[in-house]
DNA sequence: GTGAAAGCGCTAACAT
DNA sequence: ATGTTAGCGCTTTCAC
């Protein structure tokens, strides 16, 4: 704390540059940008002084005067940028801008409705040229007129309420519901499902769509126990317990996340029951097949759904002004033994 | 593609402010700025009007005659943005500069100098306030001259060559020693490392502080065979079954990473020698504790290195100039099961 | 306590 | 093919 800051800002400007090669300041201008009109020696010898003085064009500077202040950056807007989920997607979205020399920051909102609010603005006086966000708030009105002004946003993982814009999802609904129907044919009948807050838009659609499916599935009577909000370890232990000493004690879990999942098969093995309790989860996971028994998941795909919305964003950023649109990645079923164990009402071949 | 670009930025000027409220340019910046000398009738007239217009200050018009060109921004260079370990490194990073209003701007370098170099340039280009870098380069010394010019950067992970730096590293070395130290003491003489690529420097370091243990420990002959280069899971599964069908097999195994131990682990079981063939890996994930046996792992703490790498890297841009300090973040052994199968010169107790 | 004028590094618009 | 002038939105300097 000692030494008066130290900029590192000394850096040569354009007139030096011009002043080097004997030109005028907009011909360095000119040849800095490739535009046409300067003679081939000129624009070398240019180039010559430019590489001598280490020159680097200020491009804030730039942005002032010129038109489109494009500042070939955007913002990613994640609900926790350590989750191995959303981390997949920001580097594939990385991978994508990086092919037009663009660079990202990112912020993590922790369900926080405030936090976001505060990030857009923070995002928008950096003039970023798109955002990508994955909405926690309850309503993303306060982006429209930020929209409104040209603003391009894309919407990722979670729809939004309040505003319209691209939106890039898992067909949570569709997927949950086929782990409620394999649960169904293989003779359950009284199935759980665990899973987090239900402020959360994909927890409730992946909590609907095991529900729907338990009901169109449905052979004789189907009981599906619900147990949300079971945020942490402890909870999500509490609520397998519930569910197993009911009346009627669950015979499958449906896990509606990554990190659920994981705690109810510790649960599981804690009880001794992981034999016993068929398990599906939602969201694929290291070693999900070398655990005893195999975890059964519907495997989504964070780095297509990345790739697809860098693709939608830089699609508005190039000017495309269609209707939103909606793009659904598809999550498969994959099968490794825990979502196949079979339910007491279940026919053998 | 049809539109013409739609910019985001008719927003009001300092003049519109100054115009409303009925005051100079310079009283609405001095109100804008915190600066003194503004009567209260007058700044709460000036903050009405900004208000009113929905005003925002241009930070990189500021910038531009402002002596401390500050961006709070700063550049994060990781190898991989997607990596577990990694992506908790950059939110406790987050965290940490988010409570002086700083954001961040996160690249993948893949192991690749060239990228790490271009990645620089484009950061310096913006103007970053400092740089916290996973060096992956053989030398840093191209971030010399920026240093000179008072560029404030640390490094994390991993050590740098060529170039003076504030570092946060794990103990690679110890810790992995203590892996070796405890096979022997089990009764384990013929010992497996298996690693990635020898050109990343924690590779390296924790092969080598491994067989420094083997070597300390050592009561009869140990021996120790090594498997470097294994990048991916079929290469990984190649050298697990050349430690295993060496003339005098391996019996216990050292992972250096997080996805090497995960890759062993599967080889081991689809050899069914899980219960036989001790295993230590470097750095935990989720499920260690529950696969059979559970894995002992050497935990890596990524949160504690990514928020000390913030707290450095902020007191170099507050003007801190001692020399470059080095933190060690420790890492501890978790025994779960793998690493305590006894060896064949095991003395039972 | 307040404001006018100059200028930060660059691009736009118009010369030549 | 090249240069000149004004001005982007703000801060600095200096005068009142």
């Amino acid at each position: 704390m000692t030494k008066p800051i130290a900029p590192h800002n000394s850096r040569p400007t354009m007139r030096d540059v011009a002043a080097l090669a004997g030109v005028g300041i907009k011909t360095v201008s000119r040849v800095v940008n490739n535009e046409p009109n300067v003679s081939k020696t000129t624009a070398e010898r240019v180039r010559q002084a430019a590489d001598e003085l280490n020159y680097r064009p200020d491009r804030f500077a730039g942005n002032l005067r010129r038109l489109d202040r494009s500042t070939q950056a955007i913002g990613l807007l994640l609900a926790d940028a350590s989750d191995p989920f959303e981390a997949v997607m920001q580097r594939a979205i990385e991978s994508e801008i990086e092919t037009r020399d663009m660079v990202m920051f990112t912020m993590s909102l922790d369900e926080n409705e405030n936090r976001q609010m505060r990030a857009v603005e923070e995002m928008l006086d950096r003039r970023v040229d798109g955002l990508i966000i994955m909405p926690v708030a309850s309503s993303e009105g306060h982006l429209v007129r930020y929209q409104d002004a040209g603003l391009p946003v894309v919407f990722i993982d979670r729809s939004a309420k309040g505003a319209s814009a691209d939106t890039i999802l898992t067909n949570n609904r569709e997927a949950s519901a086929l782990a409620a129907e394999q649960f169904v044919s293989l003779g359950h009948r009284y199935l759980g499902v665990v899973g987090r807050s239900s402020t959360i838009e994909t927890e409730r659609d992946r909590k609907a769509g095991f529900l729907d499916g338990a009901e169109r599935a449905c052979e004789d009577i189907v009981d599906v126990a619900v147990e949300m909000g079971a945020d942490d370890e402890e909870l999500v232990e509490a609520a397998v317990r519930r569910l197993l000493s009911k009346e009627q004690p669950v015979t499958a879990i449906f896990a509606t996340q990554n990190s659920v999942t994981v705690a109810v098969i510790g649960a599981l093995h804690r009880m001794g029951l992981q034999h016993q309790v068929a398990l599906i989860g939602f969201d694929d996971f290291p070693l999900a097949d070398l655990v005893e028994p195999g975890i059964t998941v519907l495997r989504q795909d964070p780095a297509a759904i990345g790739r697809l919305a860098a693709i939608r964003l830089l699609d508005r950023i190039d000017g495309e002004d269609g209707a939103s649109r909606l793009d659904i990645v598809p999550s498969r079923l994959v099968r490794r033994g825990s979502g196949e164990i079979p339910g007491p009402a279940h026919k053998r071949a």
